[in-house]
DNA sequence: GATGAATGAGTATTCATTCAT
DNA sequence: AATGAATGAATACTCATTCAT
C-alpha cells in the first residue's frame, strides 16, 4: 500500500519532468517539476536523491517506453520485412504521438548527466529490435558490418524521420513510409 | 584611435568556447571560456553582447566549417556518387578530426538557445551538399521524396555514423564507406 | 509542516536594511543586508522577490510608521493649533529620534524603484494628518488653495526642520516649535 | 583656444549629465553620459577625473545657476516684499522652465557622493538670498531664530512648491502665488 | 513521510576606470 | 588630446539540496 502511494508519486514526477522538461530544457528546477507533481520540492528528493538521479530514470523510462511501443501487436507470423516494417512504424509514431517524450528524450540523450549506466539499461530495452534487424539484415549487404554500427544507422534514420514527422505531422505517415523504405534499402 | 576590435581575439573566444563547452556542456561559465581564451571575463561582452549571442555565433561558425571541409578538393569531374563519396568522407571525418568541435556542435545543435535565424544561417553551408545529393537521387528510388527529407535522413545517418566512428577511431575509415555505401543504398 | 515564513525575519530585513541604506545608500548590497540580518543572502529573496520590493515595502513602512508616530497621544479634545502642535512635534520627533529611518526615508523618497503604488499605499498613512490640516487653515489664509498643494508645503517645511533639527540635535526642541509657529503662520 | 575648445566640451558633458541623470538616475553610466555629450567614453576622464568628480561639478554648477536666475533682472529700488517675490517667482520658475536640471538637481542634492566642500561651494551662490531674507525678516517674528534655520524652512517651502508646480504646471503660476504668500507669511 | 523555508555556491552581466594606439 | 577596447571587481538573483517542524 504505502509502496503503492510511493509508485504513483514516483511516476507523477516522471510525467512531471517530461512535461516540464519538454518546455524548458534540461535546466528546468526541481522546483518547478515538484509543483507541477503536485508535491513540495523537498518531497521530490525523497524519490530520487539527486537531479542527476531523476534524469537518469527518466531517460531510462521513456527510452524503455519506446522499445516497447516498437513491439506493441507484434507480428510474430509474419516475414521479417513486414515485421520490421511494423516495430518500424510503431517506433517513429510514438514520437508523433507523445512530441514531449520525444522532445525530452531528445534533451536527455544528448546530456552530461546520463551516465553509461543508464545507456545500457536503456539498450536492453532494444534487444529485440537489435534482434530483429539483425535477422533482417543477415542476407544483404550489411551482413559483415559490426551490429552496433548497423543498429546505430538505423537509429539514426528513425531520429531523424522523427524529426521531420513532427515538423510535418499531416503527412507523417507518407514520411514514415518512405523512411522505413531507405532503411529498407540499408540492409536488404 | 584606440586598440580595434580585434578578429583575432574574437576567434580566439570561439575557439576557447568550443572547447571548453565540449568538456563542461552548454552550462560552462562564461569566466571559464574567457579566461581559457586568455582575456577577462567582461572583455568576452565587447565581442559577444550576452552568451546566447556568443552561442549562436559558434553555432553558425561550426556548421558552416563543417559544411566547407565537406567540400574540399572536390572532385568537379568525378562521377556523382565518387563527388558524393569524396564530401562524405570529409564530411564525417571532420568529425573523427576534430571531436570537440562535433561534441559542441551536438550539444548547439539540440539548444534551445540556437535561434531559427542561426539555423537558417548555417543551413546555407549545406545548400552544396543538397544540390548534390539532389542529383544523385534523382534517378532512385527517393526522386519523388521532398528534398528536405532525404537531407534530413542523410545527415541522420551521417550523424550516427560521426558517433560511432568516435567511439572507435581505430576503424573509422571502414565504418565511413560502410556508411557510405548504406547512405548511397537509400537513394539510387 | 514545515518552518513558517516567520514576520519576526520579515521585520529583521527592513530593520537591517534601514540600517545598512542609512549608511550606504539605496546601492547597498542584498548580501550586506541579509548578513545584518543575520541571514543567508538567498533567504532575503523568500521574503522579498526583489530587491526593489524591499525596497519598496520598506518605503510604505517607513512613511506608515512615520504617520502613525505623529499621532501617538493625540489630543483630542484641545483645539486645532494644539491637535496639530502636538502632531507636528511627534513627526519631527520621530526623525531625530530614529535619524537612521529618516535618512533611509529620504533616500527611498527620491527614489525612481518606487512605485506609484507605494506611494499611494504611504499617503494613506497621512489621511488623517491631511484632515487635521484642513480643519486648521480653513479659516485662514490658505482656505480657497487646493489642499494638496497645503500639504505638500508644510511637508516642506517639516522636511527642512528635520534636516536642521538633525544638524542641531541639541537645540532640536527649539527649531521644531520655531517651525510649528512659521507652519501656522502660512494657514492661519 | 585650446581652453576654449576644453570648456566647451566639459559643459557639453555636463548637459549631457543633466539630460541623462533627469531620465535614467544617478545611476547612469558614464559611458551612456559620454555618448551623449558626443565624446568617447574614454575622454570624459580628461575633464573628470571621477564620475563623483563629475556628480559634484554638476551639482555646483546647477546650484549656482539656481541661485544666480533667481536675481535675474533684480529689482534694487522695490521694497523688500517686491524684490523678494521677485528673486522667489525667478527660482521656482527656473525649475519649470528647465524641469530636466530641476530633477537631476534634486536626485544630487540627496546623494552621499556631493561633498560638504560641494555644499558650501553652493551655498555661495545664495549668499544674496540669505541677505535679502535675513532684510525680509528682520522686523518679523523669526527675527531670532537662526538665519540658517529660516533659509532652510524657505528652501524647503520652495521645493516643495516646485514640486507641485511640476505635476500641475498649467496653474504654476498661481501655485507660485500662493507659496510666496505663504513664505512671506513665515517671516512677515 | 511530507513540507517549504533556509542555505550559499554559482553566474551572467555591468561599469568606472585605465591604457595602448 | 582623443579613442574605445580591456579590465575585473561588484551584484542581484537562482536553484539543488538540506533540515527543522
Amino acid at each position: 500500500m504505502a509502496r503503492l502511494k510511493s509508485d504513483e508519486k514516483r511516476h507523477a514526477i516522471l510525467a512531471a519532468a517530461t512535461r516540464v522538461i519538454a518546455a524548458h530544457g534540461l535546466g528546468a528546477p526541481t522546483a518547478l517539476i515538484a509543483k507541477e507533481a503536485g508535491i513540495s520540492n523537498g518531497s521530490l528528493f525523497t524519490y530520487f536523491e539527486t537531479k542527476a538521479e531523476l534524469l537518469n530514470q527518466l531517460y531510462i523510462e521513456l527510452k524503455t517506453e519506446m522499445g516497447t511501443a516498437a513491439f506493441d501487436a507484434f507480428p510474430s507470423e509474419n516475414s521479417p520485412r513486414e515485421q520490421l516494417r511494423h516495430v518500424w512504424t510503431n517506433w517513429l509514431h510514438w514520437a508523433v504521438t507523445d512530441p514531449k517524450k520525444r522532445r525530452t528524450l531528445a534533451h536527455l540523450s544528448v546530456s552530461d548527466e546520463i551516465t553509461a549506466g543508464s545507456h545500457q539499461a536503456a539498450a536492453l530495452a532494444f534487444g529485440e529490435i537489435a534482434a530483429l534487424v539483425d535477422r533482417c539484415r543477415s542476407g544483404g549487404p550489411m551482413r559483415t558490418a559490426p551490429l552496433s554500427l548497423v543498429l546505430t544507422i538505423m537509429s539514426g534514420v528513425a531520429d531523424a524521420a522523427m524529426d521531420y514527422m513532427l515538423r510535418d505531422p499531416a503527412n507523417a505517415d507518407a514520411h514514415c513510409e518512405t523512411a522505413f523504405e531507405a532503411a529498407w534499402r540499408m540492409i536488404e
